[in-house]
DNA sequence: GCTTTGACGTATG
DNA sequence: TCATACGCCAAAG
């Protein structure tokens, strides 16, 4: 198992319940910024099986990065909706579930 | 070893 | 808000 991986997992992991961070928050807190795609790539070889809240994980804009329809986007709208995320049309109102909307104005330096 | 791919992100228009 | 372009890099082919 790979450092990175670790640390990806880590900080997965570390998201609160009800609440939803960006594969570019995830990648910084797992010190590899500007490696989002490499979050994706592992939660995609990452079997279901595995004990980690990755439906917790969305893109940027909010929005569920599963091909709409598919079984894992059903999945991951169930399971942020049992934890009281609201989601619609495949999107996730980051301004009151994103890690208390201060977690992404910290990465970009803004206010 | 070169090319393609991917559960992404930002900038720009 | 949508689209297009480019950056990123580990794995897979």
């Amino acid at each position: 198992m790979q450092d990175s991986h670790q640390r990806i997992y880590a900080a997965i992991a570390a998201i609160p319940r009800g609440r939803v961070a960006s594969y570019g928050a995830i990648a910084v807190r797992a010190g590899l910024p500007g490696r989002a795609r490499l979050v994706g790539k592992l939660l995609g070889k990452t079997p279901a099986d595995m004990p980690l809240p990755w439906h917790r994980v969305l893109r940027a804009s909010g929005q569920i990065a599963l091909p709409p329809g598919s079984r894992g986007f059903r999945e991951q709208c169930r399971l942020l909706r049992a934890e009281g995320i609201e989601v619609h049309q495949g999107r996730v109102p980051l301004s009151r579930f994103g890690l208390d909307g201060n977690l992404d104005r910290q990465l970009w330096g803004m206010l």
